[in-house]
Formats: structure tokens, sequence, C-alpha cells
DNA sequence: AGGAGTGTTGTGGT
DNA sequence: CACCACAACACTCC
């Protein structure tokens, strides 16, 4: 469940958390010591893209699901030791699982640049044309997938912002029109947050129009498929409807 | 049954 | 040093 909607969700299921004392913590987390963590007031819990952060008084957590981590809020998974659990004083419980979970330095907490989530308040689509002018070599599908220019967009978000914008992943993002490109960072977020809907009601998939999907909705003809770009990621394109550009 | 994938990091080779 | 390919992680679904 790792695409920044999805944190995005989980960030406010955690609403009641902020304020509360820890009285228990364990889990199979090799990077932290949970015994550490009891006593902790949680001061905060925030999201950075894919990241989940959870600031306590001596340090920060930072989780991150990546392909398959999974969490249970006030339950537990019957089948899978918890990687962390985190119990609270007002019995409200947090069970994170197969995530990676590791202590960051105040200083890396505190440089963490929100501007860059395209879930957040702070989220500052100039910033992000000016991060993609900059690399005007680098491919649509790689830019989409830069966690420092589009944090919390992921490889669902990158199929369907491209066939929504009609740009093949293939192209460059110097070749780009400045409409283009303008769209592409107008997209990020949109879709994102279209995203977070169809997630809400459970009706993601059944909105994909690119992602996993065969044919092209507009065109009616095979969508071409193929791991692209240094991120050599799945990407699903139609070569009718979505222009290489450079 | 086997394989692929909503992701990232680290290692080792060229 | 830059760039890459690949492994590891760990779970669900087709």
């Amino acid at each position: 469940m790792p695409e920044g909607p999805s944190l995005y969700i989980l960030k406010e299921l955690l609403t009641d958390f902020p304020g509360q004392d820890i009285v228990r913590a364990d889990g199979n987390v090799r990077a932290v010591d949970p015994a550490r963590l009891v006593g902790q007031r949680i001061v905060a819990i925030r999201t950075w893209g894919k990241h989940l952060l959870i600031e306590l008084p001596e340090l920060v957590l930072r989780v991150h699901f990546l392909l398959f981590g999974t969490w249970r809020i006030n339950e537990r998974r019957e089948d899978k030791v918890p990687r962390l659990s985190i119990e609270t004083a007002a019995g409200d419980e947090l069970n994170l699982y197969a995530c990676a979970i590791k202590e960051i330095d105040r200083a890396t907490f505190e440089a963490y640049d929100f501007s860059a989530d395209v879930m957040s308040e702070e989220w500052d689509p100039k910033q992000a044309r000016k991060k993609l002018r900059a690399q005007p070599d680098m491919l649509a599908c790689d830019a989409l997938l830069d966690q420092d220019i589009f944090s919390g967009v992921g490889n669902i978000i990158k199929n369907e912002v491209l066939f929504r914008i009609r740009v093949h992943p293939l192209s460059t993002v110097g070749a780009l029109s400045a409409p283009k490109l303008r769209a592409l960072v107008i997209e990020a977020r949109q879709y994102s947050f279209d995203f977070l809907e169809w997630k809400r009601q459970y009706v993601l998939k059944q909105h994909w129009l690119a992602h996993a999907k065969r044919i092209c909705p507009r065109c009616d003809i095979p969508f071409h498929k193929a791991n692209l770009g240094r991120s050599n990621r799945r990407s699903f394109w139609c070569e009718r409807c979505q222009k290489r550009y450079g």
C-alpha cells in the first residue's frame, strides 16, 4: 500500500496518537530497540511521500513500507509478527509489518522538504518545474519516480499521469513544451488526490486507465509494456496517443 | 506452482 | 568516480 496517498490515509488514521504516551513497544525490528520507546510521548506524526515519520522527544522513527509493508491500527494480524508494535496509555495500538524502520537524527528530520511532497499543503509546483528544468536529459518516466521532485509518486501514479497528459514515458524532460511540463507537475498532484479518493472508496483499481492495462481506452489499440528508464520500472503506454518528445 | 510487483538500498563490476 | 546490474528484503495476488 505504499504510494503517497496511502500514507496520507495512514496519517489520518493516526490522528489520535500524537500527545499519547507509549506504554509498550516490541517487535522484530533490528535497527531500533523498542524498549527505548517506552515512556516517550508521541510528539507528532507526519508523512513525507512514502515515509511515515513518528516524532518522539528523544528520537524520530522513519518507517518505509517498501513494496510489501502493511499496518493495522487497534488490531493485529494473526499470521505475522509485527516489525514494530506500539501501544499507548489510552490503549491505542499501532502495528507495522514488513517495513523498513530506522531512527533518524534531528538534523535529518528537520531537513525534510515538504514542498516536494505531492500530498503536502506545502507542495510547490514551481519548485518542481525548476528541478525538472535543471535535468533536461532525464526521462519523463524517471522524473515522476524521483522522490526529490515528486515525493510520494509511485509506479501506478507514474503510468496514469503520463497517460493523462499524453506524454510518452521515454520523452526527455527538456524536450517538453512549457505547457506540457506544467501539465506534468499539475497532474502528478491531481492524480495523487484522485488516487486518494478512489483508495478511500476501495475503487482505485477499476479507475486505472493505463497501469497494468492491455488496451488503450482512447485508441482501442494494444498498450506497449516494458521496463523503462534508469528506474527500470514497468511502463504501459500507447504509441498513438502518447507523444514522444525529444 | 511460479512469478511478478504500488519500492529502496547496498554491493560489486565495468 | 560514474554508471550499471543485480540481490536482498518479504508479502499478496494472479
